[in-house]
RNA sequence: CGGGGUUUGGCGCAGUUGGUAGCGCGCUACGUUCGGGACGUAGAGGUCGCAAGUUCGAAUCUUGUAACCCCGACCA
């Protein structure tokens, strides 16, 4: 791992593939844009998973599953959402291939092309309202509160590891309601859900606020998002939630019985998180010596190195561990203990550092002699010896330490790099440095263009917290109701 | 889709004016090691991205083509 690259933003992109390669996260594949997730990087997302489809559940959620293939009519029935997802499309024209009839291989056979293509879902929302029209005709139907963990493919003109693949994992929430009010509160709830995950879990401190018209999803009448701030100082986008009004009820045809024996359109909200926050974590803890995992997230918390010279210490260290690992496990925590003879201790403690293992015990003959152990953090680095007895309830202490100490070390970085500007000059020159900048904006989307054309930056939210008091568009000067969020993003 | 770069053993790379491929890491065996990615000795492993062409002879020169990476535009 090349020292010193973390402060240099240039070389962030080549530190950012280094990590992923050498922490053994995932690597190109043989198709273009899409990506292999190793074991070790699949372990993460399903820690990912397994902790947000409990958050789901807990807020009245189901899971179902919706065919990956769209017909290409379905998305052509909402305006928006057509503009927005047609120039990335993958698509489906024939369902067979024959041997070549003029040399080796295969080709497509041209007499089983499709009547109407399909599309590799690029996202759910079309084939799932088509689905709800079916399911929905009182309002005793009401609410549908369905989540989907699946794959979805965009034909990206760039992609990135896990940030901006082809094909990319994530779960996509979509729900019905019988009132606007409600459905605009599920979405606002969903949003919540994430900013929880993302700093509690991922230990990463997120803004939570509305988009602008610009950047909102194809479709939606309003898009909630959390924005995080990656340690080169871009912003990435973390996870969205929208309130999607009527819009996909009309074009459907969703309707239900209100308690008044009317007709009415039901009401909308998706909400998805994908594969990117595994980018979003690597980005937001790693250092030069690799991966740092908050401990509430981490696939192993705790790490165990044997160290002996032979078999019979072996055999003294093997007979000290093993209880301590059940002891480990009883007190709720994701242990490995790697007794892999083939590795020798010094190669196995790099190891872990770049697995971003949050604590590493090793204990040796000298331990057994003075009744110690040690144990190293992965967030500070630092090492101590500390008494055997005890190490449990030390450990398991140390854990809401660390998570803690991952998540005030982001933010305090966040901090750091978020400032007021109140003129457009200060601006072109801040922008330059990295961070979120907190402006006043006149609302309009021309101006919002206008700065992303000369600046490059985005409005990445009109948050919900901060200061609310109005000023003057640091562009046009017209009037401003607060300020919002710019930085330029991933 | 524009601009730049790369493609040689599992990985990272060198290869001069064309002469028939080498280094480091890793891998295998044995020995010494084992508290921060150990060391020694001996091995195995490559139709040089692909396809044509020039030449007595091509990793090297020419043309075409593909994939990947980086920077833009697009986007979660």
């Amino acid at each position: 791992m090349a020292k010193e690259l973390t402060s240099r933003a240039e070389n962030y992109s080549q530190w950012y593939n280094d990590l992923v390669i050498k922490a053994d996260l995932a690597e190109s594949s043989a198709v273009r844009g899409c990506m292999v997730i190793k074991p070790y990087g699949y372990a993460i997302w399903e820690r990912m998973h397994d902790e947000l489809d409990r958050m789901f559940k807990e807020t009245g959620h189901v899971n179902a599953y919706f065919p990956l293939f769209i017909p290409k009519s379905f998305l052509s029935k909402e305006a928006d959402h057509v503009e927005g997802f047609a120039k990335e499309c993958a698509v489906v024209t024939h369902y067979r291939l024959k041997q070549n009839p003029n040399g080796p291989g295969v080709v497509v056979d041209p007499a089983a092309k499709l009547e109407e293509e399909l599309i590799v879902r690029p996202t759910s929302e079309t084939i799932i309202w088509s689905t709800y029209k079916n399911w929905i005709h009182s309002y005793r139907d009401l609410p549908i509160l369905c989540n989907q963990w699946a794959n979805v493919v965009r034909w990206e003109m760039r992609t990135r590891l896990f940030l901006r693949t082809a094909e990319f994992l994530w779960q996509e929430g979509h729900t019905a309601h019988a009132t606007e009010a409600e459905a605009m509160a599920e979405a606002q709830k969903m949003l919540h859900v994430y900013a929880d995950f993302a700093e509690n879990f991922l230990g990463i401190p997120v803004i939570q606020g509305v988009k602008s018209a610009n950047e909102r999803f194809a479709g939606a009448v309003e898009t909630f998002c959390i924005e995080a701030l990656m340690q080169d100082g871009k912003a990435l986008q973390a996870g969205t939630s929208h309130f999607l009004g009527q819009n996909f009820a009309k074009a459907f045809d969703v309707t239900f019985v209100n308690k008044e024996n009317k007709q009415e359109l039901v009401w909308a909200t998706s909400w998805g998180v994908s594969t990117r926050l595994m980018g979003a974590l690597i980005m937001s803890h790693s250092d030069d010596n690799g991966l740092v995992l908050p401990p509430n997230l981490a696939p192993y918390q705790v790490v165990i190195v044997p160290i002996y010279k032979n078999d019979e210490q072996f055999q003294a260290v093997d007979a000290r561990i093993r209880p301590l690992v059940d002891q480990l496990k009883a007190a709720g925590l994701r242990v490995k203990y790697d007794n892999d003879d083939t590795k020798k201790p010094g190669w196995k403690f790099a190891e872990y550092e770049l697995k971003g293992v949050p604590v590493r015990l090793a204990l040796g003959a000298m331990d057994l002699e003075k009744g110690t152990i040690e144990v190293a953090r992965r967030d500070t680095m630092t090492k101590e010896s500390v008494p055997f007895d005890g190490v449990v309830g030390y450990v398991a202490g140390l854990m809401d330490t660390i998570q803690k100490n991952i998540f005030q070390k982001a933010l305090d970085y966040r901090q750091s790099v978020t400032r007021e500007v109140n003129s457009y000059e200060e601006f072109k020159v801040e922008i330059e440095k990295g961070g979120f900048l907190l402006c006043h904006w006149d609302g309009t989307p021309e101006t919002e263009e206008k700065i992303k054309e000369e600046t490059k930056a985005t409005i990445r939210c009109i948050p919900f917290d901060g200061d609310k008091t109005p000023g003057k568009c640091m562009v046009t000067g017209k009037p401003s109701k607060q300020r919002v969020v710019f930085a330029r993003a991933y």
